[in-house]
DNA sequence: ATTATTATTGAATTTGGATTCAAGATCAAT
DNA sequence: ATTGATCTTGAATCCAAATTCAATAATAAT
């Protein structure tokens, strides 16, 4: 069907090709201005196309932006898998896969994140379907929770006001750090890796009232030092030892 | 200067009266639509005054709805002393009383609290006035940080770091319960107490690694049972016991 | 080569809403 | 009671941006 050389290209090819233009120009013009300074003229111009062509293929900006925030979705639900090569009982590394997955996602695709936010709080429609595939990954959390605390005296709502307590660690410390680039914490230095797992300490310590276990910690092993002066040395770290089901 | 007698109202207060109808009218168009479909025929319509009126108390939407922010603040400002009747190490209470002001800010002015969310995710320099007034009460914790954890070896910056990722914990969840009102927590029916008392529990075990002392709580009391059915019972909840600095 | 289809342009029009303003109403001062 | 100031109205105007569309170019089918 359609010519794959260089040169020619055809007619159905071409037009797909704009479309993918179009796209790409949004989204460059949403990580410099996000969604509520987006014109279709700046889209236009940044692809380098007159202005009425934007109509020959979108009715209009928010169903090319919900197209490439749909895709977005999409794709990383398809390759997420977070919880692909950890082991059963491994809670920790659990909690830093989910961690690796957002942080990834904020570093790499700042202006559709922050579209992402912009659009969930102001259109309840959108907001379902983002909360759909979010609740998604917090649930694989909530599901586990009786298994992994049977003696718990927790009700499935409690377990899961806990589990969506907990994902706001970092929330916005991502939105500050990735997105808007002002953040005093910017003065870290933090790679990808090290800041999700500090996030990870930070919520393993909140769900098991104990330190994960020193040897599975390569960046944030400084946070074990924390001990409240008050109590009894060396309290809580062993009494939660290794990490297995 | 101004009558105070129910029918006569000076000139001057008249046009006091009207400014503040403007204002909040448009509060209450914020709560039901938010900032991004507020118009100004709303505000007016909803003030029953003409539309041409609104322009002779504000240039624009802007400046009316930043004046509602900016006194939003500054009361919250003056009445918070947030740490008040907390005692010097009572850090249970200290994060509760923390909770208490942000679920009450969520349940009592929604439309204010979304609004400054919208405002934020648009606006730098909002973001900038709203993050001093929010990160006033984050240093407040950062700066005790070294005195309550002397032996600690975290750097000024990963303790920000802890405490700017742990502010996070509720935040979303305060949004979709008291402001989208669309949350499966909403099951719960969870008081502001209890919900304060619930997310200081989980940011308490998270920044001490073990549970607050169980006679502080008077709702959450349940989560004292999740425990890792792997390691040795009763583990850390001695070990962090008392609260006293 | 001719014809039909789709892609592209940019000027003209439409739209939603902010903004202005002339005129009328209300009020306090004299 | 008259005057001058402020408050209020709503229709008229303005404006930025979306949207349409007739004309042209490029491509595919015959």
């Amino acid at each position: 069907m359609s010519t794959v050389s260089t040169q020619r290209v055809g007619r159905r090819a071409k037009g797909e090709l704009a479309r993918e233009r179009l796209k790409n120009a949004a989204i460059a013009v949403l990580d410099r201005a996000g969604y509520h300074q987006l014109r279709i003229k700046d889209v236009t111009a940044e692809a380098g196309v007159a202005a009425g062509l934007f109509h020959h293929y979108y009715s209009d900006l928010r169903s090319l932006v919900e197209e490439i925030l749909e895709e977005h979705i999409a794709k990383a639900e398809a390759t997420e898998v977070i919880e692909r090569d950890v082991s059963k009982g491994d809670w920790f590394n659990r909690l830093r896969s989910h961690y690796r997955f957002a942080v990834r996602n904020h570093a790499e695709h700042p202006g559709i994140m922050r579209c992402i936010h912009q659009f969930c709080a102001d259109d309840p429609d959108f907001r379902k379907r983002w909360n759909a595939s979010y609740y998604k990954r917090l649930e694989l959390l909530v599901d586990v929770f009786p298994f992994v605390f049977p003696d718990s005296e927790l009700s499935a709502d409690e377990a899961r006001l806990i589990v969506y307590g907990l994902s706001g660690i970092g929330q916005d410390l991502l939105r500050e750090y990735y997105i808007e680039r002002d953040s005093p914490l910017l003065a870290l230095q933090l790679s990808e890796e090290e800041l999700a797992e500090w996030l990870a300490v930070l919520q393993y310590r909140s769900l098991f009232a104990c330190n994960p276990p020193k040897e599975q910690l390569r960046y944030a092993s400084r946070i074990l030092t924390i001990k409240r002066h008050s109590s009894s040395p060396e309290h809580s770290d062993q009494a939660c030892k290794g990490d297995l089901a």
